[in-house]
DNA sequence: TTGTAAGCGTTATCAA
DNA sequence: TTGATAACGCTTACAA
């Protein structure tokens, strides 16, 4: 036990010299079928294991990516780096987790990291205030130096030929508003996070171009943005709804605000959908659960995590062909959050 | 742009040695503090990029550490990485995240990776099947290489001298069936993830030894185990619901039972709480919006995980004191599944 | 098929 | 305070 086994251990051990050892290990080519079993049998026996940073060193190659997310705590990164490890594990890749929870800087500090850490390539759903303001110009230095990078959920301004996975999200809240519009909402209220964010300005484009071809011109304070604190949230929330002029549905666009409609309304004896319909996005298992069951727009996220390991890992294995955008499309779950305004009306 | 930075370029470009550059760009004392700067400017002027794995080769750190969950899509482990990542962050420390879905021979090939990356330590909730074989020997030979671990969540049989944070699952559970006895529930069933794993069996004790301190003998039939697969788990709920003598109580154990259990008792037509009351187990937001919102037992997982880590940290920065054993204290949320059965009874 | 030797980028020891 | 040198454990030409 003194000190861990190497390769030139074994090769002692069995009068040979470390490269046949490292030959034989590494399943190279140029080693006698029986030898190689031998040094197989005296790894095993003197508990050998590999030292990958000095593997990395000389090959610079570590079996490891990034995974770059916006914020921990929401769901759809569990699904999301699900579908990641599927794919990761038979490569033998593994992951380091970074969050930056919304952070510029803290992005800026994971990309040094894992930069520094010789990650062979990153995920990433990448930050960009109000202003656009992004760090791009980090990724890019990052594939400039060999690092692969692909970028899911989420796209910068500005920052081209970097593949990415994300979804319709223009036509995913279209169809939302076109689902409250059939049945005769026209007064609808849009819960945004944080603006800037790639997908929210995305969806609220979606909104404004569904109004726009439906005609109908709901409230531009019904826009609520910088939905980022609970309390705050609410209280938007609570003017919008308590005004005599108020809207007659909520179109959400994170399954955080899911919920806090949800409570909004019912701290407000509001019933869902009686008083207020509610279209919700993301989909967790409870939504079906909710009173009443939350109508929202699913996106395959785990098939989100799956693709966008599987072209990062392509593009490590070699593959230099014009950068890849997949758009993977949303789907509305009915269940019983939306009514139809013929009902509402009566109780305006 | 020809291959990148090294500490050499750093040196040649002003004329020094590279030993110095080392130096000053560690922070290592013996450098002059002008030289120093110019060094510092020089390094960020040629875009410099520390070679980890050359660094972890010499130093033997790699700053890095391993995070074994045993099921990636349950969301404890969101909650549990966030309070991880909040520790880790500022120390510097990245994870990788190694998910075995309750699979003996991946968490195998996981901890192998981790020992071969050069990990400092391991953060692991490990599996265990009904027989109590487990991987305890290779976290064993894990720490004998120098790499510390610490159990979360669960330990495993006969594997001692490993710091753990987990939960007082007994007294948990127990308070949970006192919850129910109080409200005259003797009818109780428990829904059991896989038999074997650690906090699975000390929930089951918990249950009977409150049963028995509270002289109810519930049927054993009640006991509902391998509640994994969700069809299986319907099917294993419906026959013990529906039989005329049913009981008029759930303990579910985890998050996902707690929905199972809330979706079986709908489909069957029973009515949470008037025909049956539901104690769940984890906490999503979500489950106050359910109808009705899930009396639940609560863990401190966010903590869980910033104490684990601190812990681990601890471990790492060269603490040698005893084996640390931290024991968390469940809470009881209070909400509206649970009824008291005087109404039960006329039903039944 | 096997061995020799150089080198990946860094740090640490020792000497100046 | 600074520099020369060796070494960390591995892979890979190249030579044998």
């Amino acid at each position: 036990m003194a000190g861990k086994t190497t390769i030139k251990d074994i090769a002692k051990s069995l009068g040979i010299s470390p490269s046949t050892v490292s030959r034989a290990l590494s399943n190279g080519p140029g080693v006698g079928g029986d030898l190689r079993k031998r040094i197989r049998k005296v790894a095993s026996q003197l508990n050998y294991i590999p030292n990958s940073s000095a593997k990395s060193l000389r090959t610079r190659k570590t079996k490891t990516i990034g995974l770059i997310v916006s914020d921990i705590r929401n769901p759809f990164f569990l699904e999301f780096m699900g579908g990641v490890e599927a794919v990761l594990f038979p490569r033998e890749f593994k992951f380091i987790v970074c969050n930056t929870g919304e952070d510029s800087k803290k992005e800026e500090i994971y990309i040094r990291w894992l930069m520094e850490h010789g990650v062979e390539g990153i995920l990433s759903s990448p930050y960009q205030d109000r202003e656009g303001s992004n760090n791009g110009a980090f990724y890019k230095k990052a594939m400039k130096s060999g690092i692969h990078v692909v970028f899911y959920d989420r796209l910068l301004e500005g920052v081209g030929g970097i593949d990415s996975v994300t979804l319709d999200n223009e036509q995913a809240i279209m169809n939302g508003v076109f689902y409250l519009r059939e049945r005769g909402h026209e007064r609808i209220a849009l819960c945004l996070h944080k603006r800037g964010i790639y997908t929210i300005e995305e969806r609220y484009s979606g909104f404004k171009k569904a109004c726009a071809i439906l005609g109908i011109h709901p409230d531009d304070r019904w826009v609520l943005e910088d939905m980022t604190d609970y309390s705050v949230s609410l209280d938007k929330l609570r003017s919008v709804l308590t005004a005599s002029d108020r809207p007659t549905a909520v179109i959400s666009t994170n399954q955080y605000l899911n919920e806090t409609v949800v409570r909004a309304a019912r701290e407000l004896g509001l019933d869902i959908p009686a008083d207020l319909s509610l279209v919700g996005f993301d989909d967790s298992s409870l939504n079906e659960l909710i009173d009443p069951p939350v109508t929202t727009i699913r996106q395959p996220v785990v098939d989100m995590g799956k693709i966008a390991a599987t072209l990062l890992l392509g593009r490590i294995d070699g593959d230099r062909g014009e950068q890849t955008r997949i758009v993977l499309k949303a789907e509305l779950l009915e269940r019983n959050s939306v009514a139809s305004t013929a009902k509402i009306v009566k109780r305006l």
